[in-house]
DNA sequence: TCGATTCTTGGAAGCGATTGCGAAATGCCT
DNA sequence: AGGCATTTCGCAATCGCTTCCAAGAATCGA
């Protein structure tokens, strides 16, 4: 009786041996290199599937030098953002035969930065990371030196050595303001999320810009916290509690703006009645929230599709210069924004 | 002038030549293996941070035989439920030195046999999926037979070669049609989601036996679809153009009643004043939809965690057997569910 | 002081694939 | 049939690392 040993995976050699071939002609069978004749070649694939063989793919990439693996280094994937945005780059990958390898840095730094050494010892083709705001330039360097490709989910002019793929913040942020402000708010309040994160001090940017240029009629609060449901609620509790004046409330995202209805829920304030919201991202759940929330649209899916595109002309090797692309926005209308009521919102 | 050509990462062979070893001992010093001289060793790691090595994964994991990341198949990260699922996943991976590999099967046999071999040949030391019920047999007895432990987000009294984790999904369908049979509701609709879906038909199973225990005064209809945000919005929109008498729907998870609640929005349905809903799973933004989703309530992150645990177990090859955990559920209690409307629901 | 341990290090054999180079085999033409 | 161009295939090197084995160095007890 044999001893029940764990199976150990058949290896190119076996092939090799059992199709009568070198495991030179049996490597190229399976790869379709060119060169060898039809009948061994198919003979070899067939005793292969026979066997069972699957290519080992450590020794391949140890050789070719290609890990057909590329990183996505996100801050959270429950953020439906996020999740949205690797899905495109996972069917984007998968199609390219490429695998995904996810990394939730939370933003912080020296995880983020562990999780780049992996990815490097890896050597993973490329990276997809929705932030570098949070590194230090020495580290920042250092990933440049490295000379993986890397593309940011951040809107850039320029200026940075990676490549950068995301919405017009800045559009969408002007796009809320002017939005809020022909309904008549004159006193709104930006919940921008953490400073740090580059696309959203963007939305802020052209937020607070297009409130400027209406002049002094019109004024804008910024408040910071964390870019999250949890981040949006804590805010939003102690905003309520004084609200003064302002008759909205645009935020950095939709997941904030969700925290807010749920601070709102409590604290039995009403939207839009008593206070109008707007988010930014138009994840899916924002249309069934109470009230559906009025929001800016971005290609999320479509983002995470473009980054890995770009990562692979990158990676390709023949052009190595940066790209920036950016997707456009637009506003969708629900029923998060109202007037302002009457008896708030004057001088 | 040097030539600008790529900078090769450095290897341990030029490590060890810096530091005046032999890449035998260079490799022992940076691996952490007992056996080198303290000093030498500080020397190697310090010549080799200087130099910016980093091991080859490939290489190491060539001899050693162990790649150190494990697969994630899911059927969508977009779904709030396998975001967290695969946050808890990863988190735990982290601290265990692994690294995640991100799937999206939709479901679908073939894109999900294709990963699992793309999977195999990379040689992860195990995979994570929440289905195989929409696996041939075939394909099922190729996967034990490849001989990678396997867990399955799913629930299984055993009778399955592959270990198992989630949450009480019986109990918690038992516990919603308690709630709804305690809240006067005797006409009961059951969107069941995919008929494939073990879980989600373990949850009905449990709900249509409370209701057929209650005896022949109360009732309930399943109606099956796709368990995602449209799904519940196709099913729900069909339903509600004929409710007929029954006063309480019940979904199998938060995310098809989210698709409930958008159909009823739009059809001006108010629930729960006409009708009442409860959900599956208590996914982050159940509290903030309106009305806040009354559900069940799962451990999805420590679902992910207790995976990849029993993974690594598996993986370290002492214990092979498989292992099945349930994890327990509970209701929270929102807004909506609400006594059966007084002019329907009686015979 | 000397043999016996114990440490430390080097040499070398792989791990499982890819691939350049040359040899053998085949086909084609005159 | 002979010569030459093509195919087809095998040999062997190599990718970067781990690890067994043995040899030299250091340490120790008596």
């Amino acid at each position: 009786m044999p001893t029940l040993t764990k199976q150990e995976a058949p290896t190119l050699r076996d092939v090799a041996a059992a199709a009568g071939v070198t495991i030179a002609t049996a490597s190229r069978s399976l790869t379709g290199a060119y060169g060898v004749h039809p009948e061994t070649r198919k003979r070899v694939m067939e005793t292969a599937t026979l066997l069972n063989y699957k290519p080992n793919r450590s020794a391949r990439a140890l050789v070719t030098g290609h890990s057909n693996v590329i990183g996505l280094v996100v801050s959270d994937v429950r953020n439906p953002y996020f999740a949205e945005v690797a899905r495109g780059a996972e069917d984007a990958a998968y199609a390219a035969g490429f695998d995904l390898l996810l990394c939730n840095s939370d933003l912080y730094a020296d995880r983020q930065m562990r999780y780049i050494n992996s990815l490097l010892e890896k050597r993973v083709e490329g990276i997809i990371m929705n932030s570098v705001a949070n590194l230090s330039r020495k580290d920042q360097t250092f990933i440049v030196d490295s000379g993986v490709p890397v593309v940011l989910l951040y809107q850039s002019a320029g200026g940075t050595p990676f490549s950068t793929v995301s919405a017009d913040s800045e559009r969408g942020g002007e796009l809320a303001a002017e939005y809020l402000l022909a309904h008549g708010h004159r006193h709104m309040m930006y919940l921008a999320g953490s400073r740090q994160h580059a696309n959203l001090s963007k939305r802020a940017q052209g937020f607070l810009q297009v409130v400027r240029r209406f002049g002094h009629k019109a004024e804008a609060g910024v408040m910071y916290g964390t870019h999250t449901l949890a981040g949006g609620y804590e805010i939003a509790r102690s905003l309520f509690r004084k609200l003064g004046n302002t008759t909205a409330i645009a935020t950095a995202n939709d997941v904030i703006a969700f925290g807010v209805i749920k601070a709102a829920i409590e604290l039995g304030v009403n939207i839009p009645r008593d206070v109008s919201l707007i988010g930014f991202d138009d994840v899916e759940l924002a249309s069934i929230v109470h009230p559906p929330l009025t929001t800016i649209r971005q290609s999320k899916y479509e983002i995470g599709g473009a980054a890995v595109d770009i990562l692979l002309r990158l990676a390709a090797g023949k052009d190595r210069s940066p790209e920036h692309r950016v997707l456009g926005v637009e506003l969708v209308e629900r029923a998060s924004v109202g007037a302002p009521p009457s008896g708030r919102g004057k001088r």
